[in-house]
DNA sequence: GTATGGTTCAAACAGTCGTTTGAACGACGA
DNA sequence: TCGTCGTTCAAACGACTGTTTGAACCATAC
């Protein structure tokens, strides 16, 4: 009634999953949850339409395990290579690049294992964080919370001097930027027209040529990040957002001491400001 | 057959057409194109079914309209102001803060001017952008590109030293976090709990509430986005996102400035990545 | 051999989708 | 007063939605 056991079934049964699996993943990027229909699916699968029922139980578990599928792997190797990193510190508090390499690294290595990922694993990465449906962002938000409230330490770790209020909200920027990046098919469709082509005299398989664009694009696109993790503090109501920080919340306070102070000039860019 | 003339059917036709266009919007903003049904908008707005085939032909014409009525007076306004920055600036060429607050103050005057906008037209801007359905991408892009040609003109003179490939892709990570915090309904529930309540003594209306949080969440991001806007060139040749990431560490990394960006790829990276 | 149990299948379920129809309404000019 | 025309209305259209059903399949266990 549940999970295929045998040999026999463990061959047709899980092989049917992962068709299934591999054609909604197709669909879900190009129409998003609810313009992808189970017809299209199983059409595209080739299997019967009852078949997602059959294994997933309906619509909502099919597309839940689905990004299960490839987001527990990302979130698992993230947290990993996180605390790997830690270690190697010994103590020393992380890096804010460090700290976006461990979120980067996975999701690039992923990208290039074709069976753990594949070529459009960034985009599904995206999507899956821009769809409308409530049923995909309450199975999201729920799933992954502990794992984006460890990085948001780790974060507020390498970035003492801002505040956690401003962090919180740049780190939504950041990860807005990313999903935006990645979900657009506009933006895989540019790499080719404004980056050159690669010059390697192998002709490059398919995969390889992907994996080259994606690492282009984060290479672009980390700077990026890093830099507006990093900006000069912005002035809310005529106060600096650490003043307004340090007198509404006490735990600002305590992250006032170490290096990060000397790292910004938070006059420097204001004045060009509006 | 077509549109209203008479007074009376300007006051009768025009108000259906407005009520139409309301609950539309407000759907859109929750369910996007295709999780918003004809019957959710009629009956919400209290018309009949087939009130929006009379009036717009069509679900995907009622949708057009109901776009371009809030995003025209925007991007008007936007190619406006520049304009006339333009003219104030005499010759000497706008700054990169100009060039976003020209985009930034109509989108936060159209959501002040609740005739024209209201609270939730900047929600409405960022579900625009993240929304799968091929119909509105499609028109979006037609409809607006030569507004985003002429502020990629206008970023592309304020930022000389950032060649123009990369320059067009850090426009889109600024249009990514832009319409991915705009259209996240999580963030405008968390303006409450990350920022600390205004201290007016008067009770401010429920617009006025919105409008302070609109210009709070703004003059977080600017910052943020001028700071990628601004950020040191990524280095692409035979290195990894990863070892660019460590490498442009606090602000560290150099600027090679001009064109000096060497693009040929000497090989394949694969062994870098774990 | 037969029985078992996971899997596949065609067919149909009730419901919703966007769209169309033709009659009715109601203010206007003649 | 009558005819006109823009607008609204209930009702229905065929197509598509996600889901369910019960029979058929078939390698395995007995």
């Amino acid at each position: 009634m549940l999970k295929a056991t045998s040999a026999h079934e463990a061959r047709n049964g899980a092989d049917t999953r992962e068709r299934i699996f591999d054609a909604a993943e197709a669909l879900f990027l190009e129409h998003g949850f609810d313009g992808t229909s189970m017809r299209m699916v199983t059409a595209r699968a080739g299997a019967n339409l009852a078949a997602v029922n059959y294994h997933f139980g309906g619509k909502e578990g099919l597309f839940r395990e689905m990004l299960a599928r490839r987001l527990d792997p990302l979130h698992e190797a993230r947290l990993a290579l996180l605390g790997e990193r830690r270690r190697g510190a010994r103590g020393r508090s992380l890096g804010c690049a460090e700290v976006l390499a461990a979120m980067f690294i996975p999701a690039l290595a992923l990208a290039r294992d074709r069976a753990r990922g594949g070529r459009d694993f960034l985009r599904l990465l995206g999507r899956a964080y821009v769809d409308p449906s409530p049923v995909l962002r309450e199975f999201l938000s729920n799933r992954y919370a502990p794992t984006i409230e460890t990085f948001k330490e780790a974060f507020a770790a390498a970035l003492p001097a801002i505040p956690r209020q401003e962090l919180a909200w740049r780190l939504h920027f950041t990860l807005g930027a990313l999903a935006y990046t990645l979900a657009g098919a506009d933006a895989w469709r540019l790499i080719a027209a404004l980056d050159p082509p690669p010059c390697s005299l192998a002709a490059p398989s398919a995969d390889a040529r992907d994996t080259a664009d994606d690492e282009r694009l984060l290479a672009r696109l980390a700077p990026y990040l890093i830099a507006g993790l990093q900006a000069p503090l912005p002035e809310l109501d005529g106060r600096t957002a650490a003043r307004a920080a340090s007198e509404s919340t006490a735990r600002a306070a305590t992250y006032t001491g170490g290096d990060g102070l000397s790292r910004h000039r938070t006059q420097q860019q204001q004045g060009a400001m509006q």
